[in-house]
DNA sequence: TGTTAGCACTCCAAGCGTGTGAGTGCTAAG
DNA sequence: CTTAGCACTCACACGCTTGGAGTGCTAACA
């Protein structure tokens, strides 16, 4: 059931030789390039052999052959060898991104930018989920109208606001204080979702009926944290896949950019490498992937030295040199955890 | 000089069937469809005429003409017809702006959806320099490792954070509350520009020698105030312009897309349409322009019914429907400055 | 039995000549 | 000044040919 090693190492050379050049490699280039010295026929025999098994593809007949997305994926899978980062490159990326006096939103961009320009490909960022983020500091600025503007912070520094518009009677500067303080010192600690479960909770208990302060704060804070914040992705370098023959039509082009302006499904896949450990890589048409037929994403979670915060990779087309991209994914993820490890 | 009425005429033909087909006209199209019963053979001569002035151009020999960027300024300059929206139209914009209870931010994204759906170009939006802006309100979150985030909001809800890092002794919550009580006292109902007038006078004052309170106070907001703070620009529907014909070879879509990366060049454009009157139309290669060569913007500014806030617009290729497209960057204009009205 | 040489076959891509149609400029007549 | 007529140009599509790359198959060989 298992390919032989003759024929690994010719998958190997078949997937390397048409990352490299983008042709569909034949049996004669192998044959050549080959260190097991073996004849084209032979070559073919166990192409053909590599073809029915589906791990690769021929265009048309006289053509040499492409991986396909099953090929890609046994390549990365077992195939790949992982290449480190020269000292060249790692003071490239190194210099690049300044880590400290900053937000964290900034680092993020900087992240995004490091990603796509060492790759050449298009970087993306998911930045940390406001709902995991742990509650810091919560703040009113009354607006004209009727409007409360709330800004809330996480402990690293991460700032949030929302308008919310009152309808019956304002509380008066002194109240909000009162309850600016009342949510502070209860909240304080607490992931968002867990200061969601206080709410409900409080909002329960019989002497939030009677305390109108009480009950104004828990009103408010429920519509504050009851709304989904949107999450956010940072996507840097997306005109670098025009830069790839692999999309060099029309339609292919479009379809990318589409999903690169939609985003719900980068952010599905961002989220799932967030749980998930290590680099991951997505291949091609596999499942929640469909958007980015012909790409590939290799991505892997950045966190503060505790937990995992969000995560951040580089799409690309599955042509893609993976031994190089899945090295700066990775370093970039630890320099970005490295940079957030005290803050959160 | 001039053109007479009949080469206005034949012009105007020209422009707006290539705007229509994407076509080069020659001059059989325009003797048919004119009004004025001309021979080709007449309609030639002009045309000749017109090339001479430098409006028109042909790609070779032995096809129409089409206009030059000097021939479409010209036209939108003096043969331009601007026509209203249609109530279909008009209802298809409002259903897609949802304008109360919704953060300045939001309601600018949605203008920048309205323009891009609506145009089917690219709409951009200069979100409102932050320097012109009132001062509203400031707040200060101590964070760990000496660094305290520094939180400032705008009359209108918008806000900005910045996150400085301390050397010296940390100042005592009572004495952050001193500070922040008193920079609210004295900075409010001033733009951003005003504020910084202001924190440099002070410091310049004796008395801020001798009072630590107001020592540190000026010293945080000079740190917070002065750096720039970026200019934002919502871009959306960028994909929309690889719908176009005009930009259909990978070197110009390459430029674009790279111009949209970029943003300072769009900033300087919509920077300049902010403070202009009205429905602004730059045009091809004109000055500042060159990264976006082929192509037109349509903009103008948005204010809070007292003074302009931002500009916002639509990209396209120079071939535009200009009628359509003014139409509805003015109306979306109006309609984000009435949504706007009562927040600045 | 696995490997290899040889051969016929297929198909793409590039090059070339040709015809066609659209559109022009020019000239001479109205 | 306008127009009909005509020769000319050029892009583009079409068909044809050729060359090269690569394949599958078969038969011989170790």
């Amino acid at each position: 059931m298992g390919l032989n090693e003759r024929s690994l190492s010719i998958l190997d050379a078949i997937v390397e030789g048409h990352i490299a050049s983008g042709e569909p490699i034949g049996s004669r280039t192998i044959a050549d390039r080959q260190k097991l010295r073996l004849s084209p026929a032979t070559v073919r025999n166990v192409m053909a052999d590599l073809e029915e098994r589906g791990y690769i593809v021929s265009p048309h007949t006289s053509a040499g052959r492409i991986p396909t997305d099953k090929g890609y994926r046994f390549y990365v899978d077992t195939l790949l060898q992982v290449r480190n980062l020269t000292a060249d490159e790692r003071t490239q990326i190194d210099s690049q991104c300044s880590v400290s006096n900053i937000r964290t939103q900034e680092l993020l961009k900087q992240a995004g930018h490091i990603l796509s320009s060492m790759s050449s490909y298009t970087g993306i960022v998911l930045a940390p989920r406001f709902t995991a983020t742990v509650f810091r500091h919560i703040e009113f600025v009354p607006l004209n109208q009727g409007r409360l503007l709330v800004i809330f912070v996480s402990q690293s520094g991460l700032v949030q606001n929302k308008i919310i518009q009152l309808d019956g009677k304002l509380p008066t500067a002194s109240e909000l204080q009162q309850i600016t303080n009342y949510l502070n010192n209860e909240l304080s600690g607490l992931t968002i979702t867990e200061v969601r479960a206080k709410i409900v909770e409080q909002m329960q208990q019989e002497k939030s009926q009677y305390d109108a302060m009480l009950k104004d704060a828990l009103g408010f804070s429920q519509r504050v944290f009851s709304g989904d914040i949107e999450d956010d992705v940072i996507i840097d370098g997306a005109a670098n896949i025009l830069d790839q023959p692999d999309f060099a039509d029309r339609s292919s082009m479009q379809r990318l950019f589409r999903a690169f302006e939609q985003k719900n499904s980068l952010i599905t896949l961002l989220d799932k490498s967030q749980q998930a450990q290590g680099v991951q890589i997505y291949i091609g048409s596999q499942a929640e992937f469909e958007d980015f037929a012909g790409c590939s994403l290799i991505t892997t979670n950045y966190s503060n030295g505790k937990q995992p915060l969000g995560s951040l990779g580089v799409i690309g087309p599955s042509r893609m040199k993976y031994s190089q991209v899945v090295a700066v994914v990775d370093y970039t993820a630890q320099l970005i955890s490295r940079a957030l490890e005290f803050r959160e």
